[in-house]
DNA sequence: TGTACATCAGTGAACGCGCGTTCACTGATGTAC
DNA sequence: TGTACATCAGTGAACGCGCGTTCACTGATGTAC
């Protein structure tokens, strides 16, 4: 089937999930433009058509990654009824996100595969899905007096979240705590921190603790 | 230059550290046994007498990482004066691992790159690793009634060190944060997690906050 | 103190393979006249 | 309505290259007798 615009014009999008289908069974070392194009079912040529290299490949998919990302939090944080609601939403958005797209996530924050310089596009995405998480950041902020820290927020909320996507996916927190793969587990996680975030209190460096009450349950797989 | 155990037999070392090179100069995808070879200055078969394949490098390289890191954890908690400092330290002692050895660190958390299962020490030494982190927890746990909520706990903080260290690794922060290269930077979100955490009151699920007295200094450039 | 042999870390030639890349080609679509 | 041409997504042969891997070899060290 040679014809201009074959099926509709979709090889482009049949290269990008082949592309995910072989980084997801492969690894990212299997994905190389010959295969791309024998698992699309065309010819080693064909994908040439559509993407530069192997790094356009990636950074198309790293780009659809932070566009889903960010429709992903966008969508949570709608319904959310107050603050503290919005900002587990967001959060657990994004750790989601990392795991029902895995392949994306893992492309997405490697600078080694794809030099943003060269795709404008896929750096507006990723800035984009950045704004969102820093919205809601100064969401929590505002009217509060911890507004100078805003930085330090931003880097303590975006760390977590990556951070436990990062963990959960790679695989060593399921290796050590049985439950780390419920979406119980993350759901705790999440809502320790925005409520450790939202209840934080002014203490003293190196204070001896308070003997503090019982907190809500901790998460615990159904 | 072939003899038994030449230059006192640090071929090994040699084209572990010939690999680190390696990485950092052309990432992951550079690391072949030829270029490695090359690099150590032997002909393309010496690695094989002491590497069985490219992964087993790797699982070489990530085992080191793995207690550097644990080295560097136990050293840094060590001459704490209190629970705070020993959190503080640990902490920061992880971020600055892997922003001083970020070759290796980028290796340690991939199952992709490494098989655990072939390489029994590297798993023992990434267990030792998080051992400590765990017992760090624990000391802060210990006594208080959040004792039920340990994995929630480990979650929270291995996810928040480890997320720092990959976004500041992997650049996106640097390029939304100006000053998140910085040492004090870093330091600033790993005190906030820990004044957080040491602080952290009971506060029921969506409870309008209270308004909070000022916060020590948020982190700064010098 | 010799000799003979095993061991073992290294060398270097040779191989087949998958890769990216170049090139000439095909055939359907769109457009100018 | 027909013809002639440009465009463009695809094919498929051919290339040189670096890779992992095999194989026979080298030469120093260690050991048995």
């Amino acid at each position: 089937m040679n014809a201009h615009t074959p099926d509709g014009g979709d090889l482009r999008r049949r290269i990008l999930d082949a592309s995910i289908e072989l980084v997801a069974a492969e690894g990212l070392a299997g994905l190389s433009m010959r295969e791309v194009a024998r698992r699309a079912g065309v010819s080693h040529q064909a994908p040439y058509h559509h993407f530069r290299d192997r790094e356009a490949i990636l950074a198309a998919l790293a780009q659809e990654g932070f566009q889903a990302l960010n429709g992903r939090m966008i969508e949570a944080t709608e319904g959310a009824k107050n603050l503290r609601e919005r900002l587990v939403r967001c959060g657990l958005a994004y750790v989601r996100f990392a795991l029902a797209y895995p392949s994306h996530f893992r492309i997405m924050f490697r600078p080694d595969l794809v030099n943003v310089e060269n795709f404008p596009e896929c750096e507006r995405a990723g800035q984009g899905a950045f704004q969102h998480l820093v919205a809601t950041v100064e969401a929590m902020l505002e009217g509060s007096e911890l507004q100078r820290d805003r930085d330090t927020w931003i880097g303590l909320i975006w760390s977590t979240t990556h951070g436990l996507a990062g963990l959960l996916l790679d695989g060593p927190l399921s290796r050590m705590i049985a439950s780390a793969s419920d979406d119980a587990y993350l759901r705790g996680v999440v809502e320790l921190l925005v409520d450790l975030a939202l209840g934080s209190q002014p203490q003293a460096p190196a204070a001896p603790r308070k003997k503090s009450p019982r907190r809500r349950q901790p998460a615990r797989q159904g």
